[in-house]
DNA sequence: CTATTAAAAGACAAAAAGGTCTTTTAATAT
DNA sequence: ATATTAAAAGACCTTTTTGTCTTTTAATAG
C-alpha cells in the first residue's frame, strides 16, 4: 500500500505485475490479496486500460494499525509476550514488563505513522523506496 | 521451559498434562512440541514413575535468542520491518529507521534473558507465574 | 461496436501448521 | 518379574496459509 501511495504520489497507478515485482511476491498471490484490501475498502482499483491500484484519498492517512488490526487482529499490539491467554497485570508473565516496553513503542509506531507518511518521507528524504532498487533523484 | 525451569528450582519434574494445562495448550500438541525440544537438545525427559521434564543445567543459562534461533529462524532479530528481502542500509524501506529501534530492543531483550534469568524473576519478585493464577508466597 | 487491457471472482491444489490418537519404549515401585 | 507410569515415535487428520490458473467483468482506445 505504501508503494502504491509513492507511485500514485507520481501520478501513476501501478498495476499487480508491477507491485508483484517490487514486493518480490508472486503475480496471482499478491493479486487475490489486493482483491482482499479492495474488497475491505483500504485500496481502491480501476480496471481495463490504465488501469490498476490506487488509495482513497480518505484511507490515505490512516494509521498502520488500523489496517494492520483489520486484517489480522490486534494480538500484536495487546497480547502477551509468550502468547499466554491468562497473562495480565494481575497475573503477569515472566516476560510481562519488558516486552511491555516493546508492545508500547510498536504501539506508538504503528499509530503516529500512516500510509501516507511514510510514502511521503519516502520520496522526500533521501530514501529509496526499499522496494526495488531504483535510484531516487533528490529534490535540491 | 521456563515454566520447567521454575518447577525443577522446587524440586519438581512437570509432566506433559502439568505443563499443557499451564500454558493453556492441548495435551497431544504440547506433547509434540517438547518431543521436538528433546530431541533439539533443550530439554531432557524421564520416561516411568516421577519422570518428566527437566532443563539440562548446561542449557538452562542460554539466552532466549539462541532457543528462538533454533526453533523458528533468525528473521525476527535480523528481518525487514515490511518483510522485504531487499531492504537493508543501503535500500531502506520506508519504516526501516524507527522499525530498526524496536528490532534492537528485542534483541537486546532476547539476548540479556535466558530460562533461569525468567524462571530466577518469577520465584524471587512478586510476580506470579503468569501461566496458572496460583499465588506465589513472598520470600520475607 | 470491437479489440485490448487489467482487475475480480472463484475453483483448485500444494504446503505448512495445528491437533489427535495408538503403539512402543523406558523408567520406577512392588 | 510384573504392573504401572509417563514420554517417544509415528501415523493420521483438519485447518490455515500460500500459491496457481481460468473465466468473467469493467474500463479504455480506436
Amino acid at each position: 500500500m505504501v508503494y502504491i501511495q509513492i507511485q500514485n504520489l507520481k501520478g501513476k497507478r501501478p498495476g499487480v505485475a508491477e507491485i508483484a515485482h517490487e514486493i518480490e511476491a508472486p503475480f496471482y498471490y499478491t493479486a487475490k490479496i489486493f482483491q482482499r484490501l479492495v474488497k475491505q475498502g483500504f485500496v481502491r482499483s480501476l480496471k481495463g486500460k490504465g488501469g490498476g491500484f490506487f488509495l482513497d484519498p480518505e484511507k490515505k492517512d490512516l494509521p498502520l494499525k488500523e489496517i494492520i488490526i483489520a486484517i489480522e487482529g490486534d494480538e500484536l499490539f495487546i497480547g502477551c509476550g509468550f502468547g499466554l491467554k491468562n497473562c495480565d497485570e494481575n497475573n503477569p508473565c515472566p516476560l510481562h514488563h519488558q516486552y511491555g516496553l516493546i508492545r508500547n513503542d510498536i504501539n506508538q509506531l504503528v499509530t503516529s505513522e500512516t500510509i501516507q507518511s511514510l510514502a511521503l518521507s519516502s520520496l522526500t528524504n533521501y530514501v529509496s523506496l526499499g522496494f526495488s532498487r531504483e535510484k531516487t533523484e533528490r529534490k535540491s
